[in-house]
DNA sequence: TCTGGGGTCCTAGGACCC
DNA sequence: TCTGGGGTCCTAGGACCC
């Protein structure tokens, strides 16, 4: 008998994980490379994701590319590429879908799907559907998923991550205890290092020993998310799954580390002026706005600087944003130090602009300069992403530029520059636009 | 894990108002 | 002038996830 609960599947919650999901999208772009150590991340020079051949040598996420040559000289190292990725991401959506509507898009790899009340619409138990969806995706996609069965997110969670590569693991209400008492309390998705320190000093060491505790001694100690995990570890159904596709984000971010760091001002604000750029294009795709933004540098020694700031009016195009932190930029730049990355946050997203009374005439401008990245948008749909792009990225895009010309002026985003292989050509900005 | 990039949610505390 | 209570909004920062 079940300290939770007698229904063996009040909800029935499915948890969806690929393998080593972006070596195997490798593995089946390339099926030369089944049985090799495979590992992707070249760009980044640490270990993104690795095969289950390269895992058996020792070699560990975020590892260093340098050390992964030395443990493994064999090792296939090639660098990520999203597009593939997401098209398999997609197609394991979709094969989940055939099954029941209510799918999360959990993450590029991951979703989970409620199949309850599914059963007499598909004829079938929810073991056998869980079954045929991994036998589908591992048949149809040509890797491996690891697939869990249970009665909320979760445990559905425990399940899956409960045997891999390929596992099937079925938990019903009834016993998760068991599982649950062999699972250490830092484990469970969702608790940290930080609680599970804090919850070994309670004297709470694996999932049981938590889910024992009662309600008001929980709700004492510990916070909303916990309380939540708490319930759902006795087998209630809290967290709801975010059906469909993403298209809301309530920030979008871009950051990016250079090596090696630098003390060169144009520099290091061309790098911030490129992850605008890119996360305005994030913005566009979605149709979406932002009218508050925060911008930091990152120096040699993870200390952050920056700034919160706010426009006007919502945009989804760089100019007005690179216009406000051009403004403050020296508020937060400091002589001599060593930057090793730069950052932007977009905040306060939404669908429309955002009216505001336009005193200025600065809407005007604003309707103009999204034409301007309409077709912007459509030339790198056509020829390539940064085929076009602002001259104050221009450093940052044109890596020689690094460490020939220091004289260019910090502040060139008011001309476009279109790049061509080594030919770029700078168009003025503003005057042309109409 | 001597450190990559992109997210989410929650809480505490200050400002401001009635 | 002082004291008390309550509500809302905002920001900083923590914690966690993939």
């Amino acid at each position: 008998m079940t300290p939770f609960t007698h229904r063996t599947f009040p909800r029935a919650i499915l948890h969806v994980d690929g393998d080593s999901f972006f070596a195997s999208c490798e593995i089946v772009k390339d099926p030369k490379l089944r049985g090799k150590p495979v590992i992707t991340g070249k760009e980044r020079g640490i270990v993104s994701s690795m095969s289950y051949e390269a895992k058996s040598r020792g070699v560990t996420r975020a590892m260093k590319l340098s050390d992964v040559r030395k443990l493994c000289p064999d090792a296939v190292i090639l660098p990520s590429d999203y597009e593939t990725y997401s098209l398999y991401s997609k197609r394991m959506y979709e094969i989940v879908r055939r099954y029941t509507p209510d799918v999360e898009e959990y993450s590029i790899d991951e979703c989970f799907a409620d199949l309850s009340g599914m059963r007499r619409v598909n004829h079938m138990s929810y073991e056998d559907m869980s079954m045929r969806i991994k036998h589908e995706l591992d048949s149809e996609l040509g890797m491996t998923f690891s697939v869990g069965l249970s009665v909320n997110k979760v445990s559905a969670k425990i399940a899956s991550k409960w045997r891999k590569p390929s596992g099937l693991t079925i938990i019903p209400a009834n016993m998760l205890h068991i599982y649950e008492s062999k699972l250490p309390i830092g484990k469970v998705w969702g608790i940290g290092p930080q609680t599970s320190a804090y919850a070994n000093k309670l004297g709470i060491f694996n999932a049981y020993d938590f889910a024992m505790k009662d309600m008001a001694w929980i709700a004492d100690k510990f916070s909303k998310p916990f309380v939540e995990i708490w319930r759902e570890l006795r087998g209630e159904y809290i967290q709801g799954l975010t059906i469909g596709e993403k298209h809301d984000y309530a920030s979008i971010s871009k950051t990016k580390t250079f090596t090696p760091p630098s003390t060169d001002k144009s520099f290091v604000y061309s790098q911030l002026s490129k992850n605008v750029e890119n996360a305005c294009i994030k913005l566009r795709r979605h149709e979406l706005y932002t009218s508050k933004f925060a911008f930091f540098l990152k120096t040699q020694n993870f200390n952050y600087s920056g700034l919160e700031l706010k426009l006007a009016q919502s945009v989804s195009t760089p100019q007005e944003i690179l216009e406000a932190i051009e403004e403050r930029f020296d508020d937060v730049w400091r002589k001599g130090v060593e930057y090793r990355a730069t950052g932007i946050v977009l905040m306060d997203i939404s669908h429309a602009t955002g009216q505001t009374n336009d005193l200025f005439g600065y809407g005007n401008r604003i309707e103009r300069m999204r034409s301007v990245y309409g077709a912007i948008d459509r030339i790198s749909e056509k020829y390539g992403k940064h085929s076009v792009f602002l001259g104050s990225s221009f450093r940052a895009i044109n890596e020689r530029a690094h460490r020939g010309d220091r004289s260019q002026a910090p502040w060139r985003h008011r001309n476009i520059v279109r790049g061509e292989g080594a030919k770029r050509i700078a168009i003025p900005f503003l005057g042309k636009v109409n």
